[in-house]
DNA sequence: TAAAGTAGGTACTTAAAAGTAACCAGTGCA
DNA sequence: TGCACTGGTTACTTTTAAGTACCTACTTTA
């Protein structure tokens, strides 16, 4: 068993026990399962967005998975719920002040992350080229 | 079947197909596991270390989750493994540049998990105050 | 002689997450 | 009349990830 004491704060403890030590992993676990950062996305570049558009823009996703991650979404307040009990009811999902708080962060993500894309690929194509070259010896 | 032109270059799409279309999610599933924040910031503050010292430092962690870790990233280049073939063999991982390009996003993402977790805090202690007004009356 | 440490690999089990399909109420539309 | 739309919920199945335990080969130490 790991004793909480000994582990710095930034630790992600074993699976089993005191999880939410590390608030950079608590927000880590937000956007890591499928579909999260796609539906962050999609309210980030289209705005407000019901349910069933949500569904068709973010394609294959399921009712289910896309309640669910709604809903934790809602609970961790990035995004907000608006209700409206008419018939049918229509219920529209926003991106909240916190969810705009990560598009700086995600921004530098994407930077990186791109950068690194291009890295790759340029290695592949050198790599291919190699292996062309070698082969008409 | 989602068709890949019709998804935005930001997307996670479906789990069972084409999957590493967006490198901002690819980045993300780096991270995203148990234990990696963990690996990545012992290596980060302590510096190179040996498998085993890894293994200690890491408390928790099995022998065969922290070599899948370390494989992936090894792999996506964010940690340089260093082997001697010694008897008996003697293994250093350490972080790699790309590792330390993550730094500036990691501490923003801090900054960011830190604030909220402050704000829920005080939130969360505000709604006890309030009960137990609510209990005194 | 036997245990402990080196850096893992392999097989099996278990638990969590995701997917699939059916269903709800109430109304509009053909 | 019967299907489709609204925004989900529930039960069931499948997939995936993680955990546990045991194994290697060689050396040092007690």
């Amino acid at each position: 068993m790991v004793t909480s004491a000994s582990l710095p704060k930034t630790a992600a403890p074993g699976p089993g026990g005191e999880r939410h030590e590390c608030p950079v992993d608590a927000v880590l676990r937000l956007l890591m399962g499928p579909w999260t950062t796609y539906i962050l996305y999609v309210l980030r570049t289209q705005g407000p967005r019901r349910f069933g558009e949500l569904k068709r823009e973010v394609g294959g996703i399921s009712a289910k998975v896309l309640t669910e991650r709604l809903r934790m979404l809602e609970e961790a307040r990035l995004v907000h719920r608006d209700y409206q009990a008419t018939i049918p009811p229509q219920v529209t999902y926003s991106l909240a002040s916190r969810g705009a708080e990560l598009n700086p962060m995600l921004d530098a993500l994407k930077d990186i992350a791109l950068r690194w894309q291009s890295e790759d690929a340029q290695a592949v194509s050198q790599q291919a080229m190699a292996s062309i070259r070698q082969a008409a010896e």
